[in-house]
DNA sequence: GAGTTTGAAACT
DNA sequence: CAGTTTCAAACTC
């Protein structure tokens, strides 16, 4: 007798048999995210990001003239047009629907020297942020001056009209600060981000007597696309708002503190779109990488708008913080975590204004430390420096919710978040931009020209950086390539843009970037200053997350912060971001392998250790080092080991894929030892692993019941649900449609799909009917008992019990 | 809570 | 690659 009989098989999903979905899964994601035709496994492997969904462009016109740019950007290359907004009257925002993911807002304050360009540098107009549309509610980020209003717009061709009419909706003022965000489209649903008046900031007295000071704080401004609203999570004085799901988008607005009077604000926005979105034309690679906005350069590479401020000089002298947001699995979260300096304690008594958007699922959390702006987004900069180039880059990643990560440093560097291609992983590079003097303003369009690579380019002040916008996928080159995909190519206007390399100490681990753990932002190491990178575990986004106000002290890598415990993570195991944020990882009890290994689970999962119960435990900040010499021997030892090991099926499917399956041998991948077991997968990629479950139409008689070919009698053929042991597996030749089905047995059960699996699971000696208890009411079972039951009507009945 | 079992990871 | 050892979690008592 053999395996189901056709019919049965009938019954169930093809998927099921299917072995090499999961290996077929190419690592490398083509360039273009656009569109992934097909849900391979790799991509759907819950664990990644989500890929956004639609970009939408957003133009930002200054003026009329501007508005010339964005419809040529929006036309030809909808992908990214940088934006940059003089600080003049009024520049129109105008959002359009397409793809470019980047603006660049620089209401420069009239004082400001950079400010000098205006319209030109408007010229990324077009902003892609699909989100958009989906911004219900108004939202203002902080009351002050500063304003910032986003209106929708239906179409980019729309914004265009809006502008020729000269009535744009969007206007930035710049005494006001305000900036507004129309969409088009949606009249009804403007944006507006309002910075808190510095006035009303404790802090102001500092810089009371700057006339200017009222000048916009810092303005972090997320569109996210998705249309779940997240509470911000408590920043002081920022706010976030997501606007689209799918795309991530950042936005930061980093105001500094109103010391300077005439300092320009800055605001850093991130978008990451959807490379799906991104039409094959445009050169444009479909992840968005963070930018700085430079106020010289004139054409920005689109998808990230920097609003910034040199005003505050305070903030970046905040020594010791760290702020490591890694992003986690979750889909279309955008994490925007500001340090809080220790010091400055009104600043961030300053009211925080969390900021709901409708659309987005993204939550911002930012925290300031800066003294007197009660509103500060992550950015940085130290006070002798002008401006900390906050880079955030989005990761395109494949599936899910990409991350994005703002990092401020404390200390002078600057940070550079690294996307990588096709993975989860955020890294940040922090980089010292020491060279204030350097900071010449970016070669305007030349540095922008790059088609291919979208440097980074922070003009703000003397600082500038320039980090290379590369698609998820072709994040791993650094090496331009003549890809279509624009975005790989690094290219480095000023001396002082780097290339987003490992540090020093381990330069081996770059090549791997994508394999590194999940959530991991590469920081500098404690105690190599710029060089070395620091890998900090999405723990620590989410740990910002579920308690904004954490701050971490510069002083201590960790903070202890003992509530958070939780992980954001990935969907592990195909688990909902929900599902797992109900279940927080549990701590680890690691003794001897410091947990350095990958027998700790919180090193595997790219984590570090918080609240667990390890000894000598060196997965954390204070022992960066080992930490990622570690991470690298793991990566030299299995290039996939922070890979998350179960996947979804086929698109679709609800099935869980073990991408390597188990080894089983006494457990009957019954037992929590089992991986399969324990994340819930009931199809099992490997071929051998321990037991391998069937339905087998019995014929009645006694004897050999199983595949003929394993030689090994079983039990009587009476038909039912087998498990072959492993050696029957190999033995058979047949198993290598191996399906693990264990957890059918008991816990997952609840939460089959209807059409479930063909094959149910017991151990051969086991009679069905045990199985079949609890599946009493499980429509699948009884229609494989049925089926069972017709070819073989000399069944026992106890065997499989009525329907 | 101590001891055993188990399988993944690491090691040889 | 196979066999062994180490490790931490799961499990049992």
């Amino acid at each position: 007798m053999d395996v189901v009989s056709p019919e049965l098989n009938s019954l169930l999903p093809d998927e099921i048999m299917d072995t090499e979905a999961i290996e077929d899964i190419p690592q490398s994601q083509p360039e273009s995210t656009t569109s992934q035709s097909e849900p391979s496994d790799d991509t759907s492997v819950p664990m990644e990001t989500d890929t956004p969904m639609a970009s939408e462009n957003l133009g930002l016109c200054s003026d009329a003239t501007s508005t010339e740019h964005t419809q040529a950007l929006t036309t030809s290359t909808a992908t990214d047009s940088p934006l940059s907004i003089s600080p003049g009257s009024r520049l129109p925002i105008s959002v359009s629907s397409t793809s470019s993911p980047i603006l660049t807002l620089k209401p420069a304050l009239a004082t400001s020297t950079a400010t000098t360009k205006t319209t030109d540098s408007v010229t990324g107009t077009s902003v892609t942020t699909s989100g958009l549309q989906k911004l219900t509610a108004p939202f203002t980020i902080s009351a002050a001056n500063h304003q910032i209003i986003l209106n929708k717009v239906a179409s980019s061709q729309a914004t265009e009209a809006a502008k020729s009419a000269g009535t744009t909706p969007q206007v930035i003022k710049q005494e006001g600060q305000k900036l507004l965000l129309t969409t088009i489209g949606k009249s009804g649903q403007p944006i507006v981000l309002q910075l808190p008046h510095t006035g009303n900031k404790p802090g102001i007295s500092q810089t009371a007597g700057d006339a200017k000071s009222p000048a916009p704080q810092f303005k972090v401004v997320t569109i996210g696309g998705r249309p779940e609203l997240k509470p911000v999570v408590g920043s002081v004085g920022n706010q976030v708002t997501t606007l689209q799901a799918q795309q991530l988008k950042t936005v930061q607005i980093a105001k500094k503190t109103p010391a300077s009077s005439a300092a320009p604000i800055k605001f850093i926005i991130t978008k990451t779109v959807n490379s799906k979105s991104l039409s094959p034309q445009t050169s444009v690679p479909p992840v968005i990488a963070g930018r700085v906005l430079t106020q010289t350069s004139p054409v920005i590479p689109p998808r990230t708008i920097n609003l910034s401020e040199p005003h505050n000089t305070s903030i970046q002298s905040l020594p010791g913080k760290k702020i490591a947001i890694s992003p986690l699995k979750t889909p279309s979260k955008v994490t925007v975590v500001s340090v809080a300096s220790p010091t400055s304690n009104a600043a961030q008594k300053s009211v925080a204004l969390p900021v709901n958007v409708a659309l987005g699922q993204q939550i911002l959390t930012v925290q300031q430390s800066t003294s007197a702006s009660p509103v500060k987004v992550a950015t940085s900069q130290s006070a002798a420096q002008n401006i900390k180039p906050v880079q955030s880059v989005a990761v395109g990643g494949v599936g899910g919710s990409q991350f994005k990560t703002i990092i401020p440093l404390a200390t002078q560097p600057n940070v550079q978040q690294i996307q990588v291609p096709g993975s989860r992983f955020h890294y940040v590079r922090l980089v010292t931009a020491t060279t204030a003097s350097s900071t010449g303003q970016p070669s305007g369009p030349s540095t922008s020209s790059i088609q291919t690579a979208k440097p980074m380019v922070v003009s703000t002040g003397a600082v500038r950086m320039s980090v290379p916008i590369v698609p998820p996928q072709t994040m791993k080159q650094v090496a331009p390539k003549p890809l279509t995909s624009a975005a790989q190519v690094v290219t480095t206007t000023q001396t002082q843009q780097r290339l987003i390399m490992p540090a020093t100490p381990l330069p081996q681990i770059q090549p791997n970037f994508t394999n590194l753990p999940p959530g991991t932002v590469l920081a500098p190491a404690p105690g190599g200053g710029n060089v070395g990178y620091a890998v900090v575990p999405a723990q620590y986004v989410t740990q910002l997350q579920q308690s904004p106000f954490v701050t971490l002290a510069s002083s201590s890598g960790f903070p202890a912060s003992a509530g958070i415990q939780t992980q954001a993570r990935l969907p592990l195991n195909g688990l909902s971001a929900a599902e797992t944020t109900s279940r927080p990882r549990k701590p680890c009890n690691c003794t001897k392998s410091q947990c350095l290994k990958l027998y700790c689970d919180c090193f595997a999962n790219g984590e570090f250790c918080n609240n667990c119960n390890c000894n000598n435990c060196f997965n954390n900040l204070e022992h960066e080092t080992e930490r990622l010499k570690a991470i690298k021997t793991c990566l030299d030892r299995n290039p996939e080991a922070f890979k998350p090991k179960i996947g979804k099926g086929k698109e679709g499917e609800s099935d869980r894929r073990h991408s390597k399956g188990c080894n089983c041998k006494r457990s009957g991948c019954l037992k929590n030892y089992c991986e399969c077991y324990e994340a819930a997968v009931y199809v099992c990629n490997k071929g051998g692993f321990g037991s391998d479950v069937r339905v087998f139409a019995g014929t009645g008689q006694k004897g050999r019941t199983d595949s003929p070919a394993s030689g090994r009698g079983r039990e009587d053929d009476l038909g039912g649900v087998r498990t072959l042991s492993h050696e029957d597996n190999q033995l058979g030749g047949e198993s290598q449609s191996r399906l693990c089905l264990y957890q059918l047995l008991g816990r997952a059960l609840p939460a089959l799909p209807p059409t479930l699996p063909r094959l149910w699971g017991l151990r051969h000696t086991t009679s069905l009917h045990s199985v079949s208890d609890p599946w009493g009411s499980c429509p699948a079972w009884k229609q494989v008992v049925s089926v069972i039951r017709r070819q073989n009507s000399n069944l026992e009945t106890d065997r499989f019990p009525p329907p």
